[in-house]
DNA sequence: CTTAATTTGTGTAAAAACAACACAAAATTA
DNA sequence: TAATTTTGTGTTGTTTTTACACAAATTAAG
């Protein structure tokens, strides 16, 4: 009756960020047909392990990587050269991480793992390269709709540092000024009283932290944020 | 090596409107563990076939209906007691149609197809319910986002019918007037000549179209559809 | 130790968008 | 011919957004 001959696969799209630059997470296949080639983490996942544990143990095994944030993001199902002996499809998912919070390291299936600036990535294997593309994409247009920024950024943070997050992601100019005022018009983001200075030279600055609890209240109350500035 | 035991599935969530009422597609279905039970329209993927050929395939089997649009909604793929046989992983596609377009005719494996009104479906099989509830959210924000409320409606409606068409999926009132500058604001709804009188009694109104080829222009200058008022 | 350079931090005013609101016109029904 | 229903239209006050510049705290260089 029911005969495919189709296999599941996750991949994940993980996006770190460090001082301007975004980058995306790629592994070097150790194994296949594309063996050297370089990948989105992922891979197979097993017959009852829910989609999201086998992206999480994927992420682990192949580069040891724990993520902040983790959605689904499409299911890309027409790949069907993938492998010669079956067709895949593959549930890609879009994870954002701290790339300060962790040592790459590629451990079981994986040769190598590297962190890519999205701008430089290289040709993929499978339709990996249309994935990251339209993640690029969901990326640009939650950091407008979601506070998701913060998953990107140290604990504490500068002011100035999730301003510049915001302008080199969505890729425009940003007034200071009325950047800081909106973000914390919607008091999810606390000032601590810590104080450094963190470049070489210039003022010493604040030191702020997200507020998640506070976010997570405000919107059963029905808040929006919305950061949508010229 | 790659030993799953996993089966792929398509359904959609197909959204008809009508005066004030929002509808959703369930078919009855005629086979297997779950004969008589309405779920939503669906079945498993051909090996060659894309997904979201699959789904049109579908609708045209189990309803005789064609969309209008269709975009893939998620993946649920931890519906691991579908079936008894197999884990069934379910790409869930979001569509919209006009009622008024098509008769449902119940073709080869569903032994009806009827429209349920969103706010009484049934209790479907499987996770459709949850499937209908994510689909219905993305309704609602994707209305005010993108100008998908015409794929609802007729090809030449009245103002009011998309005013009342926002009010009742947004399910809140709209000022009329607000509501209309901004629209035609945007210059993407075209009035014809054409003036008629649809309910019983009240002033006749005059046909508007949406001009979709200057909708898609406007796009590439950077326009953004948006309607969020009061 | 003084000056230049760098980065943080802050307020105001003009412009644009949004919200609130009421009545006349064209038709049907009683 | 009066009552009812539905379409169609502008203005004003309020809120939000944009544009914009200079002082304070530090480091680096002379």
């Amino acid at each position: 009756m029911i005969d495919q001959n189709i296999k599941i696969a996750v991949d994940a799209i993980v996006f770190g960020y460090e001082k301007g630059t975004l980058y995306v997470l790629a592994v070097q296949q150790r194994f296949g047909k594309l063996a050297d080639r370089w990948v989105l983490p992922g891979g197979f996942i097993l017959d009852d392990e829910p989609l999201i544990t086998a992206v999480e143990r994927e992420l682990k095994e192949e580069a040891g990587i724990t993520v902040n944030y983790l959605e689904q993001l499409g299911t890309f199902g027409d790949d069907v050269k993938r492998d010669e002996r079956f067709r895949v499809i593959s549930v890609a998912y879009f994870a954002l991480v701290n790339p300060k919070n962790f040592v790459l390291k590629a451990d079981t299936d994986a040769k190598d793992a590297k962190w890519f600036p999205v701008a430089q990535v290289p040709a993929l294997g499978y339709d990996h390269n249309e994935m990251v593309k339209l993640a690029h994409q969901r990326l640009k247009s939650k950091l407008t709709y979601q506070p998701i920024g913060f998953d990107l950024l140290d604990h504490e943070f500068l002011f100035s540092d999730l301003e510049n997050l915001y302008c080199s992601i969505l890729e425009r100019d940003i007034d200071r000024r009325n950047f800081r005022k909106k973000i914390l018009s919607f008091g999810i983001v606390k000032e601590t009283d810590k104080v450094v200075k963190i470049g070489a030279s210039g003022r010493p600055g604040k030191l702020f932290v997200f507020d998640k609890p506070k976010y997570h209240q405000l919107l059963k109350e029905n808040f929006q944020f919305d950061i949508r500035f010229a």
